[in-house]
DNA sequence: AAGTTCCGGAACTGAATGGTATCGAATTAA
DNA sequence: TTAATTCGATACCATTCAGTTCCGGAACTT
């Protein structure tokens, strides 16, 4: 007996922590306020979970389903084109949003190190994934070398996104992503630099 | 007339802000902490920087000063000695609490983005500075492609080394420095990958 | 209809903390 | 010697905020 949780609310809720989350970081973020953009009682929200601290981990865990659909990669036969089509059905705002996100964890990892885990395997571990998978068919049908480092190669991108999102401050977009692709990533993987036509630094400039 | 300002009382107070800065992040740290640690009043501290923030500010800042000496860097005629010897000075122990010290920030360069400017400048612009000047000598002697694309390849180990450190949670160590060198740094800049002797794949397995 | 659990909202509590004020001792200049 | 200013230490204040409790009303079960 007795009314039904509504299960709705749950996702308006770690909807509006994750973009609390990713606009002041987790100390800037107060339970009032998640809970004023949520529409909802404090009340609703220590209902579902015992701690803010829990409430952040499953929005943070919860990203992961959104992520990059790994059974449903780009495959156009060229490494490049898959790479830079993995941004196409998701535009890049969301993948700015969640490198933010995850700078708003940044003091709970200081304190937590076991959660660096859970934000990793959330946030950048898919796209990691992806970029080897993309790498490894591209190996396996010739068109880069056998010898290349595709694991570490796979991090680039993700890793000079966080930089420039967190650090710099400046936007991730796609002229910061073909920069990455034929500045670093092809060529690192053996490929041939593009030929001068295209713009070569559009990375950063100072 | 009066008793002097003791001007060492300034450097210890910094180093107590940084040390706590990189283990707790700006939020978690309270002026007690750095008061107690550098064995100060928190009247002494008051008395030189007004708020919190300005307190941490110069903190950071002056870290700038013991950063890379860009009038000294290595010039042994290999690129690759050249970057593996930028770390033999000062330990890499010394450039994972800066990094860290980085990652503590990031809360307050949420709220105030001018600041990861200050940071930027005086924690990772100096470390790419000796990239780039490494890369154009190597450039200019011929030892790489002149069509690289310097700009965007000298950010590679500054920002995986923040993503290693500060998401990853790993050390910097010389196995990472070497894996980045030798497969991103120098293919990326069109130099081909070392022979299968040293082991390719050490950079991080997920 | 009765009883129970949920809802959004608001008031409340207790702890933490930035910043201020004050203390006695030490240092320096006049 | 005396006055001014520093020092480390501690007490204090005002605010913020995580978490609790209560409310009136809505929804669901029996």
């Amino acid at each position: 007996m007795g009314r039904k949780r509504d299960a709705s609310r749950d996702a308006t809720i770690l909807d509006a922590a994750i973009s609390i989350l990713a606009e002041v970081g987790y100390d800037g973020m107060t339970m009032d306020m998640v809970a004023v953009r949520a529409k909802a009682g404090k009340a609703t929200v220590y209902r579902r979970w015992a701690t803010k601290a829990d409430m952040v981990l499953e929005a943070v865990a919860r990203m992961k389903r959104e992520q990059v659909d790994l059974d449903n990669l780009p495959d156009t036969g060229s490494l490049r084109d898959d790479l830079l089509a993995l941004f196409r059905p998701q535009p890049m705002e969301e993948t700015e949003r969640k490198l933010r996100a995850m700078a708003g964890m940044a003091a709970l990892l200081s304190q937590h190190p076991a959660l660096a885990g859970t934000a990793h395997d959330a946030l950048v571990a898919p796209w990691v994934e992806a970029n080897r998978v993309l790498m490894r068919r591209a190996r396996d049908r010739g068109e880069i070398p056998g010898d290349a480092d595709i694991e570490t190669v796979a991090q680039i991108t993700p890793s000079m996104g966080a930089y420039r999102t967190l650090i710099r401050r400046q936007p991730f977009d796609r002229a910061f992503l073909v920069t990455m692709v034929d500045g670093l990533v092809l060529p690192a993987l053996g490929l041939p630099r593009k030929s001068p036509d295209s713009p070569p630094t559009t990375g950063a400039s100072t």
